[in-house]
DNA sequence: CTGAAAGCGCTTACAG
DNA sequence: CTGAAAGCGCTTACAG
């Protein structure tokens, strides 16, 4: 076997592995029964101090968590979750497209869940498959999941919340409206972002605005064209029902509702597309009418996926603090430490904001 | 509590229901006990059913088979894994900025973990972080996976792979090339992949060519630029040492090489970019030196990521099998149910493919 | 505040 | 081919 090169890299700690060996585990991991005999106590009492109960006379503790601490222990997750009848596994559960989106959420939560003791498992899923409720249901008792992270659309799913209370899951939605009054939510609030948008469109000049809709089976596809449209309300401009158009938050989508937009005569200045995904669209669409993006034609999209600076001119776009939206979902799931930073609240909001970039400018004339 | 909707979605299967109670288990779900009590048989005899051992009267086994599928009993991962010293659950460890790389590879980890009782936990790291190896370590062994997948560039890291045989952790690499001889992995022939888009070049005409390469720490970026400079030789066309830059496969990286060699008399009429997400750094440099893609430029990439299709005009680059190749790495971490779809080979090939788009065509003059 | 016993749901030797 | 005993590493009542 070929020699390993180590330089420039740190490998595993030498002395903990001495130490293991001084405390004639032989290799073997250390159990709560050495950690016991080590520090002269009971395996309850060092099962107290693990769970940490608060009936533990100080000085004991800090003898165990010393031992702890210089063997390097740390509790067997199955064991521990047998004993629990529960696991230390984090769930995300979605049905959703976008690539990025899921990732930074999983980033997040593996931001809270880090040093904490749980894993993250991923179960994506497919609402229209028959399968697709006693799947997860399957999925979560199986694994005795301690809770489940659940996103956009499904989140806003009625009878997957109540499947998940039936079997006593609990559970965080992550969505753009709040459907309850009794799910903890991490919500964003879409219609704020998006009216955010149409006042900075109004403030540029615009007037002929044209609006790309998401599909209505989602609720963020409702909040982003309201949030929109009643902005521009407020400051005297309406959009003709014309210039509404319902796409279904893709990119083939997007083309298609952008050419019949862009049909409409008098043509639209600006458009907004509420997703990055259908705005890229737009982008196709103007490019085979050769119609200059931003000079004849303003485009705002939703998202900021990593499209908004690939595609030329850059886009103006909503951005959605995705990471920590992941990170609030997972937070609200797990004990923490520190007892200040316990989200105890059944709603957290997170704040969304326009980003300006090269495709949008002030009407021509 | 508002009544939930059911219409149009199965919910839980009510027989199954209806049997737990039959089997008098009042709600808790069956274990090994029930089984063996209902089957007639001891609980070791139901464990070499679900253990698949070859010691069972088949008639004992058919009885015991009926009985579980009649109660829809599952066994305990966390029990099962507490027995086995091992868990049955696979990793997944990256160190890769590319989310839908990511997660077509989750897809297809999970398509092979489907109904085999395993789930995947994910775990992103930071190869510059001093923590690691030592994180690595910490989350296989206390989890007691099962065994992981590693994706690039970490699956070349030749430490990690030492290290993970150290703990006796089973691993496939998904890879552009052989590291070794013993580890198992799923490879990916970027040279051949990209010998064809310089043969696909060549015959458009095509001979002042730029390339974009990648960061030298990913062996697929020596790969995919060793394969184009070959194939072109090989018809007689040498790209000049100036025509060579060496990007970072990120977009940003892609603008500034593009930038330098579009700078260069004479201009070359084709730029091959190492990954997308340069090619996309391509458009943006042309873009702003109004150099028209294709008519004065063509651009192949290397990724198909979803950008190629969203770009203007769409890129012609080259796909590679992502999910599958998720599915085969994962095929060779778990035991299989049919003995014919076992993947006992060390090393599995997948093929890669140009993908011609809007973005190239025969240079103008 | 601390401990000895029983149990979580499974498996591995060891018998027969 | 099948089974009774002991154990995986933890925790929950129950005592003291």
């Amino acid at each position: 076997m070929p020699k390993t090169r180590t330089s420039g890299t740190r490998g595993t700690t030498p002395e903990s592995a001495a130490l293991k060996g001084a405390a004639s585990l032989n290799g073997r991991r250390a159990t709560i029964n050495d950690i016991a005999r080590l520090a002269n106590v009971s395996k309850k009492t060092v099962s107290r101090v693990i769970n940490q109960s608060p009936f533990v006379k100080d000085a004991t503790r800090a003898k165990i968590d010393a031992v702890i601490q210089q063997i390097g222990y740390a509790p067997d997750p199955q064991a521990r979750g047998l004993a629990f009848r529960r696991s230390f596994l984090i769930g995300l559960i979605y049905d959703n497209p976008n690539a990025q989106y899921i990732v930074n959420i999983q980033d997040g939560v593996l931001d809270a869940l880090r040093g904490s003791g749980f894993e993250l498992v991923v179960h994506p899923c497919d609402r229209l498959n028959e399968d697709f409720l006693p799947g997860i249901r399957r999925f979560i008792e199986r694994q005795k999941l301690h809770g489940v992270v659940l996103l956009p659309p499904i989140s806003e799913d009625q009878t997957l919340a109540q499947a998940l209370r039936e079997i006593d899951c609990q559970y965080v939605r992550v969505a753009s409206v709040r459907l309850d009054n009794t799910s903890r939510s991490i919500l964003c609030n879409d219609r704020e972002a998006t009216g955010e948008a149409a006042n900075y469109l109004e403030a540029l000049g615009h007037r002929r605005i044209g609006l790309i809709a998401g599909p209505p089976q989602y609720r963020s596809a409702h909040e982003r064209a309201l949030g929109f449209t009643t902005a521009l309300e407020a400051r005297g401009v309406t959009i003709p029902p014309e210039m509404i158009v319902e796409g279904a938050y893709t990119f083939d989508s997007g083309v298609a509702c952008a050419e019949a937009l862009l049909a409409r005569r008098p043509r639209p200045t600006a458009i907004f597309a509420c997703n990055d995904e259908m705005a890229a669209g737009v982008y196709k669409a103007a490019y085979r009418l050769k119609i200059p993006i931003p000079e004849e034609l303003s485009v705002v999209g939703f998202d900021d996926s990593p499209l908004a600076t690939r595609l030329t001119p850059s886009l103006t776009t909503i951005r959605m603090p995705i990471r920590d939206m992941g990170r609030l979902a997972a937070s609200k799931l797990i004990p923490v430490k520190a007892p200040d930073e316990v989200d105890t609240a059944v709603v957290t909001r997170v704040t969304l904001h326009l980003i300006v970039r090269d495709s949008s400018q002030p009407p021509k004339s």
